[in-house]
DNA sequence: CTGAAAGCGCTTACAG
DNA sequence: CTGAAAGCGCTTACAG
């Protein structure tokens, strides 16, 4: 059914059933009702694509998952089995966020998983076709940089999520982060009030600009409480598991080991408690270790790891309310976000003062 | 950029330009060459919302996942914080099959999420504009039905997944399920193996397909092997954990109890260990267990659950390369097909026969 | 308040 | 082999 059938049905023309459809003002009460009934009844629905070829916005977006191969995922997730981007946790949270969002705003959401340059053509595509208003990239490295870079300046409407590298600062794009420095805080922050204050940390991959933000926080942290950073408290780790082994071996090391690991993300604390039990050390008795991520094995360590969790949804909703409000304003602003974290509290951590109750 | 800004910056017709990118026969290689350069140099691609409105094929496809509220999610999963389908271990596996072979299949990807019944107005919509070609439900339930036989019955392309309730063989639509009868073949088989003859089954909700499947399955399997079908080793549960508890205890209650039971599916499980463990017996030793679903608890159950696992990926993939298959055939037929489970080995089931080695 | 008409950017018979 | 022209189904100034 087309618009000119169903205005020859009311004996009206399809000027008229059009404005009805967009919400012209001028149309007296009647026809109105008599259009929006029959539209009802005959299920006519506008052709999308002869609106979208008349003028009218697309309303639609999408979510492009980046997984290009000979490059590591997320730099704060392991890889599973596979390395697929599916296996990941945050996969779910982001895209129904996405979904959700988009879908309280009136955008329909196109999905693209991306595991290939050739894939990265396609998405390119969805631009120049003019399918899509805009787009969300996740989990973007270097490999992808040049051509979303390219697709920026053409003035594509374009928000990153979980950048993890430093970004041009001339591109105007959105961005939402995880705010990585607070959460370190926070982190910090709960060891000192339970108490320690011999403090080591085993850092991310310092490239990377979530570590060096992690490591930020506990040094400000540590510095604003007047404790001294010492430097063999400071491990260099880089994300992954065997460095975390390694990190706790390193720092129970010395002479007056600390009593706290603050431990950048929760595959790297995989390592540390096997390091910890080969130890015959015990968490949270002898020890106590916080994470970051509140990934989804950390409820399931012994014992159940106490950490920052990000809050993948809230970052995806951000990212679609951002980009869908460029897109109604028809004009990209730089637009850097950062997101909250949230302390999750389990049983990694004890206190370490006089009385001996748990906080 | 137009085809008509190509087309004179080559001296030629748009007619030409259409012609190589449709890939026309009776063009000269020379041309062809020139026209494909151009494109590529000056980014050109075809805007999608006037090729449709001429005729040619969107090639869009859409993902439903249903969560409509005041109904149970997908009937074998439990829903857990707060009922909403992202939490479900299904999610990622289906939405990034269905994108992975819709891509390969160079179609693309919408998704969608739907809570409500004004969500499924807009579902619907999405064909009467015909921004898609055809679309894969997921967890369908009774709240849904009408307005998807309806969807069908006007012709359009349509495929379930995991469709639960028993569907009306009028409609010609696309339905693929897991092989909840060969699954549960499989799992009385292994205990058979094992030398279990005394096994017991906490069934699901028996208005549900899958449950009679499984029930099916259970029964022919024993009567194949002489086993004699005991009326009190079989309880009659509802998927829920609740009832796996009550199911334990209730087989457990009487004389001659099972040496093994077989829960259909792993949120009964839950439940039955709790129970199994109040009644201070031991798995495996004392009870063997074999679930169904492989649910993303299973390996962290104590013991590891051997259970059934059924591949939602295979499932979704299937489902696209069907729906698109019916969407360039341009011809909706009637299509049943089961997917094949996987028995996943793991600790809750022990041997019982004289030898005492582990299978 | 409402209709006739142009125009959106393609594809595809129809000619030549 | 290739161009001119119709047509896809809308929206929106332009008239009236």
């Amino acid at each position: 059914m087309r618009s000119e059938d169903l205005a020859k049905l009311l004996g009206l023309s399809r000027s008229t059933i059009s404005r009805v459809i967009n919400n012209y003002p001028d149309i007296p009460q009647s026809t109105r009702e008599k259009v929006w009934k029959a539209i009802e009844e005959y299920n006519y629905a506008p052709n999308a694509s002869a609106r979208r070829l008349a003028g009218v916005k697309n309303k639609m977006i999408a979510i492009i998952l980046l997984d290009v191969k000979d490059n590591e995922v997320l730099h704060h997730v392991k890889a599973t089995d596979d390395t697929l981007i599916h296996n990941n946790p945050f996969f779910s949270p982001i895209v129904s966020a996405v979904s959700d969002q988009a879908n309280k705003m009136d955008y329909y959401v196109l999905i693209s998983i991306v595991y290939s340059k050739e894939d990265l053509k396609k998405v390119q595509s969805l631009f120049y076709q003019k399918i899509i208003d805009g787009a969300i990239f996740v989990g973007m490295q270097e490999a992808e940089n040049e051509m979303i870079f390219q697709l920026i300046e053409q003035k594509y409407f374009i928000a990153m999520i979980d950048t993890s590298e430093v970004y041009n600062k001339s591109h105007n794009a959105i961005y939402i982060n995880a705010d990585n420095y607070e959460g370190s805080v926070k982190a910090v922050s709960y060891l000192l009030e339970l108490g320690h204050t011999s403090i080591g940390i085993i850092t991310g991959d310092l490239n990377k600009l979530s570590a060096k933000e992690r490591l930020a926080g506990f040094e400000v942290t540590l510095m604003k409480h007047r404790i001294e950073l010492t430097r063999n408290f400071i491990y260099h780790g880089d994300f992954t598991e065997s460095s975390g082994y390694e990190g706790v071996k390193y720092l129970l090391s010395g002479p007056n080991p600390p009593t706290a690991i603050f431990v950048c993300n929760d595959t790297m604390v995989v390592g540390a408690y096997k390091a910890i039990s080969e130890l015959g050390l015990r968490i949270p008795e002898d020890l106590s270790i916080i994470g970051f991520d509140n990934s989804y094995f950390a409820s399931y360590l012994n014992p159940p790891l106490t950490t920052v969790e990000i809050s993948f949804s809230d970052i995806a909703k951000r990212a679609t309310i951002c980009l869908i409000e460029t897109i109604e304003k028809e004009q990209q602003q730089r637009l850097v976000e950062k997101v909250n974290t949230t302390l999750i509290e389990r049983e990694s951590c004890l206190v370490i003062n006089s009385t001996d109750e748990k906080k």
